[in-house]
DNA sequence: GTCTATACCCGGATAGAC
DNA sequence: GTCTATCCGGGTATAGAC
């Protein structure tokens, strides 16, 4: 917890004042560009000292994310009895910050350049979360088609399949989710939580009854 | 057909050239960046020459994106007869140009902003798409579900519950299609028209049932 | 170890010559 | 309509002051 493990390391108060700087101003920015020289004001610093604890923009704003990430965990406790509901909360309290949403996005297509700071932030998020809701949804399917006995000694090739159907749908809800991101910045009336409620819902049913059909 | 119509409008043969360059440039780009610079050269121009055609660089970016579509469309004819399969034909074929797919993501991304060029232009695009896809699966769920008897004089409250719900399902498509792309960027080892082709089965199962549980 | 100053470079914009 | 020239903003790299 203490020692460095990647760049994403020494954490002096300055960098995470720098971070709180930068993620006030995407919140304040709506869909405005943020350069570093507007962070840099913000804590009273020239843009040179800013890049200095960074090593270059996209190496800093890599670390707002992952600040971010980190605050919503920290403050709905993601992933722990009630995940779906968790998720669906941080979802609900993006809709306050479009300039953080817009700064997910941006990166989140900027990443896809192998070398760029994000790239690694980006394939190592959406593994976890593609394997957490895969793990939630087997097991919520699961309780949902209770019906059924136990499932013991189930042959490899149905809980191969089961596996297959389970990650689909967690690829699905995540895409779900970013994209409606982009529906949402250019028409905020669009309410994310609830399509997104849906749809987990839908997949769900769609999970429970194979499971059903199986036994 | 022929008069201009917004800012997309004098097709000066030279303008078509230069798109064509771009989207090539694109297309080879993979996941690199492309700079006005790289585009001009293909067509044996300077920078400005380009510019001055467009107006901007993401003015250019925006008609390269418009082209696509239009490619697309005329090549796949889709939202005519077998509209879904046109789609995802559309969807398979991107996947052999990450270059552009990142663009779209990127300027879809940046057209957040109110005033910037491609503002209007996913606007419009997103609008279309999903009043195309509502239009789609309501009667795609219609003919799914069509041991009722043809709804005569139903309430109004029906009628309006299965068009949200119908729209519902247009935006989770979309949003689907567009979310995926970003995870196929970073792992191209995603089947993007297979994983909504089940997603469209499932929506589509969904609106059916409703049909029945309604009649 | 932190930060400023400065100089640099790249890419996009703009004006004016041709 | 296109080029040359120039400018400018923003990110980056370095040196050195503290």
């Amino acid at each position: 917890m203490s020692k460095p493990r990647g760049p994403y390391a020494k954490t002096s108060s300055k960098r995470q004042q720098i971070i709180e700087a930068a993620l006030a101003a995407y919140a304040e920015a709506g869909s405005r560009k943020v350069s570093v020289r507007d962070i840099a004001q913000r804590v009273g610093m020239t843009d040179a000292g800013v890049l200095h604890h960074f090593g270059g923009r996209e190496s800093l704003l890599t670390a707002v994310l992952v600040a971010r990430d980190a605050a919503a965990e920290e403050r709905f406790g993601v992933f722990e009895a009630r995940a779906a509901d968790d998720f669906l909360r941080i979802l609900a309290a993006n809709a306050s910050t479009p300039g953080l949403v817009k700064l997910f996005v941006d990166l989140a297509a900027a990443a896809a350049e192998p070398d760029h700071p994000a790239h690694d932030y980006f394939e190592e998020r959406y593994d976890r979360y593609r394997e957490r809701f895969t793990e939630q949804l087997v097991e919520q399917a699961a309780a949902r088609s209770a019906a059924v006995e136990p499932a013991t000694a189930e042959p490899d090739a149905v809980a191969a399949d089961r596996a297959a159907e389970a990650a689909w749908a967690a690829r699905i809800l995540i895409a779900a989710t970013d994209g409606l991101q982009l529906q949402w910045l250019l028409d905020p009336r669009i309410d994310m939580a609830d399509d997104i409620r849906r749809l987990a819902g839908v997949l769900l049913d769609t999970l429970a009854d194979r499971e059903r059909r199986v036994s």
